[in-house]
DNA sequence: CTACCATTGTTATCATTCATATTCACTTGC
DNA sequence: GCAAGTGAATATGAATGATAACAATGGTAG
């Protein structure tokens, strides 16, 4: 019999909210740290008028020059129609541009401006400033450790 | 000069969406491997008619049995109002009673019923043997880590 | 005791993120 | 050429999260 370590103390008065049968699992410390870590970054985009969305499309775009929509989708792990309002603010701040694909008129070609990539090179900037600052105490080994263990989770079977 | 190690190849055709300046931040694989433990988590509570937040929210309430409505919106880090109609369903499906507090009425003592324990039990066992499959390929020294490492960005500074 | 303020839970309302179904334009395979 | 499939857009809805305002109650200063 698995008796939890947990004493549920008859009729007592909670003073301070235990959780530790949720610090057994990994997914409940990862959702914690990356509440923080999000957060954080949101604050980080704020001055540039980025949302973690369109902050990673910007990204994206910048690094793949070209792409069509449908892959940028399938690369944020969004359905296609959730990125039309994510391409279209992009397009209409002017750092980004929807251009028609000669050999296939039903797809755009996306492209970073000139604006979008100085907008790319800042943010990029000041979220890796800021990512530095959260992972402070954490020595390199350490992170390169964390890094390939979330690798292998996220490459688990059970994907897509 | 920094120059981003990122060749946007001019006006090419984009056949593999590459996410190499993303890779750079903890943070992206953070999300990368919680959206594939959180998926799993969707499917493993699904049986058991619980997501995420009503899940989280019957452990609490069984781990710290007359709890107050205000402490468990505070341990799940979310606020009052949304917290009201995740109580709402788990005593609708009468796995928790609200229990007036003789000494403060305004105030509601959350306790498990003898059925919500039983869910909790069942629960709690499938999403431990879910995560057990989820991180097959990683061994204890390393989980420890990790998990040290997650506390440490979780417990950062600018928190709230 | 009264007046004032803080707290608990609730309702109403809104923003964001994500999904599905449908439609339109276009391409491709037969 | 036509049927089927694909890229993108639109409309819509569900889930999660936040804020404002309220009623009821509790605590406290005067």
């Amino acid at each position: 019999m698995k008796k939890p370590a947990v004493k549920p103390a008859e009729a007592t008065v909670v003073t301070h909210v235990s959780d530790v049968t949720l610090r057994n699992f990994m997914g409940y410390h990862m959702k914690r740290a990356f509440n923080v870590v999000q957060t954080d970054l949101v604050q980080t985009l704020k001055p540039f008028d980025l949302r973690m969305l369109t902050y990673t499309a910007l990204v994206l775009i910048v690094d793949n020059p070209g792409m069509r929509q449908s892959q940028l989708a399938d690369g944020m792990d969004i359905e296609r129609p959730n990125l039309v309002v994510i391409i279209d603010e992009l397009e209409r701040r002017e750092l980004i541009i929807r251009e028609r694909v000669p050999t296939d008129r039903r797809a755009y070609a996306l492209k970073a401006t000139l604006a979008g990539q100085q907008l790319y090179e800042k943010a990029v900037a000041a979220v890796t400033k800021h990512e530095a600052l959260l992972l402070d105490g954490i020595d390199d080994a350490t992170r390169a450790t964390v890094i390939a263990a979330l690798k292998q989770i996220e490459k688990s079977p059970r994907k897509g």
